[in-house]
DNA sequence: GATAGAAGTGTTATACTGTAACAACCCTGC
DNA sequence: GCAGGGTTGTTACAGTATAACACTTCTATC
């Protein structure tokens, strides 16, 4: 079995241009793939996810584009974020209605993702063991298996230690 | 390492009516044991919960409150549920924003739901070797765990069945 | 190039989910 | 009794999400 693949690690430190333009690249060559249409908006929603590691919400998306000289009421957000996630460009965490990027969207893989409650950020993991570990549970209960949310929350070392001193 | 424990498998024939007596005596064991009240609204709050076996939402409550002659606000469900939540007599499923009854609230255990998005059924599993799995994950990345969510999403055998008919 | 249909976006309105803040009540121990 | 903490009631509002329909833009086909 392969080793959990750690897509995005907490604080990786980067040069977060380069992360940001090489996550649209993926986007355009993904949806070039899938016979999809990359618009603008969706760009522009795109970046906006993409603008740190952290959970982007509805709303927070909404107001940049506001600042960008859109006046967009809340479907225009939801719509794209909606498409984004379908094309695998991003993921949805349920147990904080965000979202963020991903890092790998050619790949069809059902991720676990641990995430900071202190400084909100999150790292995106693929570990196959617990996938099978989970399916294999699912076939024996008779569930034809459809999606995973696997979310993991606690406070990373960088936290944990600011608040000893 | 022992089997994954079913608490709950989807569709278990039995007799409800025995089912939520003992859900209702465990939860007068676990807050006495805990040193917690249970008071009338929790009672009757868990109990709505245990009507089922498929999630029950927020305002669900709220509506059922209402028949019973009280006349809620949102508060009232919301916090009566973060009590049961907190005394382990329910479980939240982020990913519909609902919660199901708890069958095992004697043992502190992170649980897996496995969930028909056709009939609602929700199974709870407490698979030691998925958190064991996880905690590890989340060690490696240096992330001090406070919580798991695991919500696997599908159709269940009856439904799936039901469907090629 | 005209044009019909599909896909995408704008817009309005509204439904659903959740919490802050303060008032009133009631249990318990002294 | 009564002080204090816990519980519930109440009002108001914040945050999350979608339905429905209008309008625009793209694409394929003739």
């Amino acid at each position: 079995m392969p080793p959990p693949r750690v897509i995005a690690p907490f604080h990786g430190e980067h040069n977060h241009r380069k992360c940001l333009d090489q996550a649209m690249q993926r986007a355009e060559a993904a949806c070039l793939q899938q016979g999809v249409r990359l618009t603008e908006l969706r760009r522009q929603v795109l970046s906006l996810v993409w603008e740190n590691h952290s959970p982007t919400r509805a709303y927070d998306i909404l107001a940049r584009l506001k600042e960008k000289g859109r006046r967009p009421a809340p479907p225009t957000a939801y719509r794209a974020l909606e498409f984004l996630r379908s094309a695998g460009l991003v993921h949805r965490i349920e147990s904080l209605n965000a979202y963020v990027g991903c890092a790998d969207p050619m790949v069809g893989h059902s991720s676990q993702f641990f995430i900071c409650d202190r400084c909100d950020a999150v790292a995106e993991v693929h570990d196959t063991g617990v996938t099978e570990h989970l399916t294999r549970n699912a076939e024996r209960l008779g569930l034809h298996t459809a999606r995973h949310t696997v979310e993991i929350h606690g406070i990373c070392t960088r936290c944990y230690h600011n608040d000893q001193t």
